[in-house]
DNA sequence: GATATCACG
DNA sequence: ACGTACGTGATATCA
């Protein structure tokens, strides 16, 4: 058998640019040309190529109209013009095609699908060929045949479609795909079918009269609307089958032996250098990096000359800076540039003590030099992420975006050259552009934000992960041997209910014995099509076998075990701390987020995990621990102006009963906890913009129950409801939401026409101002707190942020000015129409807390 | 390196 | 008919 390959070109670019255009910005090389879908295009005729090995091959492209068109005004009319982006990269596709050696065929006044149709009509005259139909597009399906397959493209991976499968799912025979189209239509393509009959009844109706024909000479036996509904459009009906049926007989005079695959010409490495395609040239390597730095490598400071502002940029030789050792520092002075080496730095930075100096990363800096004081006033890490730069701790992301081509970190470390021409171009471009990135937070209107908030609180979180948190490896020692005896006999347990043993940490595996080999109902797929196993799947099925129980409770101890109690232990350092890295330029509402290790997500909800805080223990005498009570909510009857809202915080009551007490209808004593529970899965529901569906799934209600629970919030709190019409309607305009304190988050999937990407957009609109100003007050707080503390002179010191909650090691002498000062300072930090109201917590370790 | 899962606010 | 809550990070498994 000779296998061909045949592929629908165009189906295959449109789903590469659509692929990654939606995101926003388009993939192109550097002379501006757009490349998304050609590159998309290219790694799937690879892939293609590599899995079925193909003999033959051709690819089939539209041009133009088509008879379609000539017979149907309106054929594919109200489908979106094709992108301008996406037509100017036609061209190269068929270019690429001829270097990689894979013909390719167009036909005036014809289809792609036609001439598919009209290949694979000659494969089946010729018992040597079988053909392989690959597409995304199910109007191919109608080809299927003994001879002839489908590789059906996905999201995720592919269907394969033969004369069996397609029955199987259709109930059909393949060619009545056909017919299928001629009744239900086909919106994307404007075909008209039968009004009122979708792909359902259309089904149905073909299952029983096997064709269009034959269900028109029944018409009396079949009844009701759907019988008035298939007279009506009978004509539509008849005219769409024509529409949809593939041509088979395109006049292209060829044969499939010219078909045959040749494999790719040296004019293909070419192309893809002129694509810039780097990743797909495998035998050639990549064109080096143009690096021109003109520096002096410094002796001595007495080279330097006075000067009102430099510019430095320190490169470590380890990304976590807690474990780094500086390997050299560029300086520019407005004037010339320097390689500073490691022993020189502390030197030259206090040379120049009185000017002002700018930098990149200074919290790194701070570590480094060991809270050496720089004195710096500006971090361009630091304003380049207000002003929503896609910025990583890697300068050079940002520098090669501007096109100017510098070394990565990785290259970096590799030569000395490579470390002075990087660190000395960087310093000199912090220099250059510190103007223009002040000048736009100014216009932005987020200079304020960047010079009293951002820029304060680097070297506050500098102090705090340089304190660094005690914990004791005795305590994880001692629970993860406990730890470890319950995982041996829950596993023992479940291998004998499995019969078998196997690797209960592998989804795939646990899926096959579940629901293949203990024969329980598998509740969905993952997106790879294993069965899901997750732990709300799981809960499904509690009570229909007694294996299911234990194997929640095994991941519940292995995530213990892996993740905090042997997973904690790496980072205690030689001087038995924890110091994380708490990353201030990554999150897209302005929160922290912590690594290396996280200690925002120590265990706390359940008791057995909550215990891991044991090990966590002040170098003072005691912890204290002051949160935030309900500080997204507060936010949220503020932003919103609801005046129901804002009059029960201002009165104190417990806002979970209250809204309980109002959506029941009842009065507060009346409120049970169930109820409680259920107002507060609502309103945090409402924060995130949650579906009734959502909320259904949350609180095991039927979705239309929990619909009813949501309208009647809106309802009751129309300041809610009105905030969430504006915000939407606000972002659509503008692209972006803002803050209370004017931090600006660009929402690019609001206007997407894919209703996916723009409802997620929607929901981010509602959610970041709230989750956003949150953010912001708790960071304008900390700022306050820390001066005060130095302004004091306090030996206590702020450990950890966790969003709405601080952690402090206290000595005992100061517990009660301490506990005055950050209460104070957390409750009144800014006004808001509702108080703010912080709780606090004492322990001598952090579980105690 | 992607995916599945689960820890936190 | 679609697919279903915001923001994170770490680990184990597997292609």
């Amino acid at each position: 058998m000779k296998k061909i390959i045949l592929v629908d070109g165009n189906n295959l670019m449109f789903r590469s640019y659509y692929a990654t255009a939606y995101s926003g910005a388009v993939m192109k090389n550097s002379k501006g040309f757009a490349t998304n879908a050609l590159y998309g295009f290219t790694t799937m005729i690879n892939k293609i190529i590599e899995e079925e090995k193909p003999e033959y091959m051709a690819v089939a492209f539209d041009i133009g109209k088509n008879f379609r068109h000539q017979k149907y005004d309106n054929y594919k009319a109200g489908r979106q013009e094709a992108p301008d982006e996406l037509l100017t990269q036609m061209p190269k596709a068929r270019e690429v095609l001829n270097a990689m050696g894979i013909k390719y065929y167009e036909v005036e006044n014809y289809e792609a699908d036609d001439i598919i149709g009209t290949i694979t009509f000659m494969t089946e005259k010729d018992p040597e060929y079988e053909a392989i139909i690959v597409s995304s597009d199910k109007d191919l399906l109608q080809l299927i045949s003994k001879e002839t397959i489908v590789k059906l493209l996905k999201q995720k991976g592919h269907i394969w479609m033969n004369e069996e499968t397609f029955k199987k799912e259709y109930g059909i025979d393949p060619i009545r795909m056909i017919d299928l189209k001629a009744l239900s239509g086909d919106a994307s393509d404007n075909v008209p079918g039968v009004k009122g009959i979708g792909e359902k009844t259309a089904l149905k109706l073909l299952q029983e009269y096997k064709t269009l024909e034959n269900i028109y000479a029944n018409i009396e036996s079949i009844k009701g609307a759907v019988k008035e509904k298939l007279i009506t459009g009978k004509e539509s009906a008849f005219f769409s089958k024509e529409i949809c049926t593939i041509y088979r007989e395109v006049p292209m005079n060829v044969s499939l032996d010219e078909m045959k695959y040749l494999g790719p010409t040296e004019k293909l490495e070419e192309i893809y250098s002129e694509l810039e395609f780097y990743s797909l040239i495998k035998t050639t390597n990549k064109k080096p990096k143009v690096v021109t730095s003109e520096y002096k490598i410094l002796e001595s400071i007495s080279e330097l000359k006075k000067a009102d502002i430099i510019s430095y940029y320190i490169e470590s030789d380890n990304p976590n800076y807690h474990r780094g050792n500086i390997l050299g520092m560029g300086l520019y002075d407005g004037k010339n540039t320097y390689f500073v080496k490691s022993n020189l730095i502390k030197e030259v930075l206090e040379y120049y003590q009185n000017s002002l100096k700018y930098t990149y990363d200074l919290k790194k800096n701070i570590v480094l030099l060991k809270d050496f004081n720089t004195n710096t006033i500006y971090d361009l890490m630091v304003a380049a992420y207000l002003l929503n730069y896609p910025s990583k701790e890697d300068l050079a992301y940002i520098m090669n975006n501007e096109d100017i081509n510098i070394p990565f970190y990785e290259e970096i470390l590799k030569s000395e050259n490579m470390l002075m021409q990087g660190v000395t171009l960087k310093a000199k471009y912090i220099y250059e552009t510190r103007d223009e990135f002040i000048k736009k937070l100014k216009m932005e209107e987020m200079y304020n934000l960047f010079e009293k908030t951002e820029m304060p609180l680097i070297s506050v979180l500098a102090r705090m992960e340089m304190s660094g948190i005690k914990c004791d490896s005795n305590v994880l020692n001692e629970m993860s041997e406990e730890i470890k005896i319950k995982i041996d006999n829950v596993a023992h347990k479940i291998y004998n209910y499995a019969g078998k043993e196997f690797n209960i940490g592998s989804p795939k595996q646990l899926g096959e014995v579940l629901f293949d080999h203990l024969g329980l109902t598998p509740k969905g797929k993952t997106a790879t099509k294993n069965y899901k196993t997750d732990a709300t799947t799981l809960e499904k099925l509690l009570g229909v076998h007694p294996i299911i129980e234990l194997i929640l409770e095994y991941r519940n101890l292995a995530k213990l075990s892996s993740t905090y109690l042997e997973g904690l232990k790496p980072y205690i350092m030689d001087d038995g701390l924890i110091h994380t890295i708490y990353k201030q330029t990554l999150t897209r509402t302005g929160r922290l987020s912590s690594v290396e290790p996280n200690l925002q997500n120590i265990p706390v909800r359940d008791e057995m995990g909550r215990k891991v805080r044991r090990a966590f223990i002040p170098v003072n005498d005691l912890f204290l621990s002051c949160d935030y009570s309900q500080i997204e909510l507060r936010v949220l009857a503020h932003i919103s102006n609801s005046e129901d809202l804002i009059n029960a915080f201002k009165q104190g009551m417990d806002i979970h009963t209250k809204v309980a007490s109002d959506i029941f209808d009842i009065s507060e004593e009346a409120v049970t906890k169930e109820m409680r529970r259920t107002a507060k899965a609502v309103i945090f529901g409402i924060v995130y913009g949650i579906s009734g569906f959502g909320l259904g799934e949350n609180l095991h209600l039927p979705p239309t129950q929990a619909k009813k629970y949501i309208d009647k919030y809106l309802e009751l709190y129309p300041g809610v409801k009105e905030y969430m019409d504006n915000i939407i309607k606000e972002t659509h305009e503008y692209g972006s939401v803002r803050t209370l304190y004017n931090r600006k988050r660009i929402i690019d999937e609001i206007n997407n026409k894919n209703y996916m990407i723009r409802s997620a957009g929607e929901r981010i609109a509602l959610n970041t101002p709230i989750q956003g100003s949150s953010a912001d007050i708790l960071k304008m707080a900390m700022v306050r707190i820390n001066d005060e503390l130095l302004a004091s002179n306090f030996k206590s010191k702020m450990l950890l942020q966790v969003h709405d909650e601080l952690v402090f090691d206290v000595v005992e002498e100061e517990k009660e000015s301490l506990e005055k000062l950050v209460v104070d300072i957390m409750e009144n930090i800014v006004s808001l129409k509702v108080p703010l109201k912080v709780g606090i917590d004492y322990g001598t370790n952090w579980y105690e807390v």
